[in-house]
DNA sequence: TTTAGTGCAAACGATTTGCAAAATA
DNA sequence: TATTTTGCAAATCGTTTGCACTAAA
């Protein structure tokens, strides 16, 4: 594990890793937990462990777990990025009325079918995709 | 099924809409273009013809026509959301080297079957999904 | 000892908002 | 006239960065 090297997102050169345990807490806590946190919502999480934390830390963190491959990063078209740990392939869905990212698993057949008619038209190469779903959660349901 | 999903923010009655020049002219852009533009790029387009209209009111009048369905929204991992004009139903793909945002039209069968396989184990209900497919670019190919 | 990681705060880019003036109905 | 939209600027939000110090190798 120590002393291998690895390409950020340019091309350039990531130095050497050290262990630390900021790091590896936050790498944990994004194994365990379902609720796909924000930076924001990791570092209020961290705190408890580490009083003097800083949000920087928790997004240098975060961005290096996401360039290791680590973690994975969601972009969603309303606010702040969210951070998942859960490695295998899956996809996720957004509720529009209450705003919480939930796992969603699928046949990954169904979407790799999707992605090789994707490519069949397209003079590009195409090496992965996301896809996020929407609509209304159970629990949005029930109150309504 | 639409790749397509109408955001709206409280659920509260959308006020009475009165004409503007800048929102037609903003609205027109975002049919004819086929750049995926920024809200700046807008912005920087939009000078032409209104040579002192404000950033903000483009983006009052982009989250508006979001809202309204007239235009889509598209988050991207890297960088600011991206608008698009185009209403039917397609995909997008975003180059990992150039950042670029295309258009990619496949067979939304495919599309369509996925999100069925979705719901089946779901107990929510989906309205709609957008996938965006990453790799590399025709472009970028030849320069390679 | 050498290098990477941290906390802190300041800087940053993207987006939103309060307000008075202008445009639309 | 009454209400919406605009331009402007300041404010806000999410995120990144420079720096001196600490922890790991």
């Amino acid at each position: 594990m120590s002393g291998y090297h690895l390409k950020k997102k340019g091309g350039f050169p990531l130095a050497t890793l050290k262990y630390s345990r900021q790091r590896e807490s936050i790498k944990h806590y994004l194994s365990i937990t379902t609720k796909h946190p924000t930076a924001d919502e990791v570092y209020m999480h961290m705190k408890k462990e580490f009083p003097n934390i800083s949000l920087g830390t928790v997004y240098r963190n975060l961005n290096l777990l996401t360039d290791l491959g680590e973690a994975v990063k969601i972009s969603t078209p309303d606010g702040g990025d969210r951070f998942d740990g859960r490695l295998e392939p899956h996809n996720h869905f957004l509720c529009t009325k209450c705003g919480r990212l939930l796992d969603l698993d699928i046949d990954m057949r169904s979407v790799e079918a999707a992605t090789r008619k994707a490519a069949e038209n397209f003079d590009g190469i195409i090496t992965s995709s996301t896809t996020l779903f929407y609509g209304e959660c159970s629990d949005c349901i029930k109150k309504s």
